[in-house]
DNA sequence: GCTATGCTTCGATCTTCGTCGAAACATTCT
DNA sequence: AGAATGTTTCGACGAAGATCGAAGCATAGC
């Protein structure tokens, strides 16, 4: 009778429904890359199964794979991906989210983390409103943000080198240079895209972030502090 | 040892995992309410299924509940919901997207379509960005979208009477007002909120929209054609 | 009150799929 | 070449859960 679109999504949701592959693509979200093996043994299953999880991943193109002599990487196919499970993750948290994130294991989680390889957290949303009310980015027609000329004083002040403004002014004509990104503990957009990879490799670099044992949490140095309430 | 949240998103996935339940949802993210029977017809599958399917759904806030006498009206919970499962959707078409959307089955839905309470798809991103554009709507400083003083000229070339205007100003206030949701067929942001909701309804009111066949998709008609393009 | 209709609970069945042991395959190192 | 390590394939087992028939509740209308 009518043409019902059989939903292809319940597909993708099956992959993301079972506990083991849950954990490893949540590890992925970190937006680092994780060797099978690794992946396995974080979630606490044999490599056999594990193989059979990530093909299944890799498949449905959740995770890309970067082969290196008997090791194979995974990580996150792409942002898509990531704020999907981050959205996934607002409304599986929604009505704890509040308590939730106020309890010591979650507070620097709550305050700085990453997500796939940018920053979110109150200090990733705070970066985003900053650079858009400061004219660092702005948006364009197609709802992406760029660049602008001015944008460069920003830059120097965040102590980029000239030559890697250049490449960042090169880069910004791309795809998905920079755009928002929905953050599950503070339900509004986080910067994200290219530039926002780059800026928060930039602050670790700099030793203004530092990773934490926690997962994916960040810490921001007393150096950062002050750096980042410059420049947000 | 180390504490690894059990990543509770595999839940929410796993209700959206089964294909019946996966269909219902599918079917309310048009908006409309519906009966747990229609629903259960609609899926092809037995009241009683429908019956454990919907309480799930229900237990794990997807979708909210209006008994009527004998009657069960189920719709998603919120618009947070609705985001999810488009979000869902555009990672499971992306690779046949541009192919898919073309086809004549889709070239509606891509056109105009509901999602939620309120106006997607090609429209819908047109809808979003003229407003913004036009300075209808501006954004503020915690991400939503507001109506301006100014708006009130657009508000009335769009038809509105002023009762109607004088309602929406009071609205405005609220949270949720308008903001924007990520529409899977054209990868940019359409307007969602309660004002797109209303906006909608007064399109459908006024005869600018109709519904058709397809679930959700919606025509323009010849007057709203004209007035849209005056419009965005 | 009784009957019809819509929804839910219970029990049983059947399918799907995650899991691991065993063995194979691939790559690197000596 | 041979050993060690990382990953994959195969087969079997077992648990989870989707489904439906039958019976039970609840509401609306007579």
């Amino acid at each position: 009778m009518t043409a019902r679109p059989e939903p292809r999504f319940a597909r993708v949701a099956s992959l993301i429904a079972d506990p083991s592959r849950a954990r490893m693509l949540a590890l992925l979200l970190s937006g680092e890359a994780r060797s099978a093996g690794e992946l396995a043994h974080a979630v606490s299953i044999t490599p056999q199964t594990a193989s059979t999880h990530l093909s299944q991943l890799l498949d449905a193109g959740l995770v890309k794979l970067r082969a290196q002599g008997r090791h194979k990487y995974f990580m996150l196919a792409d942002a898509d991906v990531a704020r999907l499970l981050e959205t996934l993750a607002l409304v599986a948290e929604r009505d704890s989210v509040a308590a939730r994130w106020e309890t010591p294991m979650y507070r620097p989680l709550k305050y700085a983390r990453t997500c796939y390889c940018h920053l979110a957290g109150e200090l990733g949303v705070k970066q985003h409103l900053a650079l858009i009310e400061r004219g660092v980015l702005v948006e364009a027609e197609d709802g992406a943000l760029a660049l602008r000329e001015t944008s460069r004083e920003w830059l120097q002040a965040a102590h980029f080198d000239d030559a890697k403004i250049a490449t960042l002014y090169r880069e910004s004509t791309k795809k998905r240079f920079a755009y928002g990104c929905m953050d599950w503990s503070m339900r509004r957009d986080h910067l994200a895209g290219a530039f926002a990879t780059t800026l928060l490799e930039h602050y670790l670099d700099k030793g203004w972030l530092r990773k934490t044992k926690t997962q994916r949490a960040l810490a921001s140095t007393p150096a950062g502090a002050a750096m980042f309430a410059k420049l947000f």
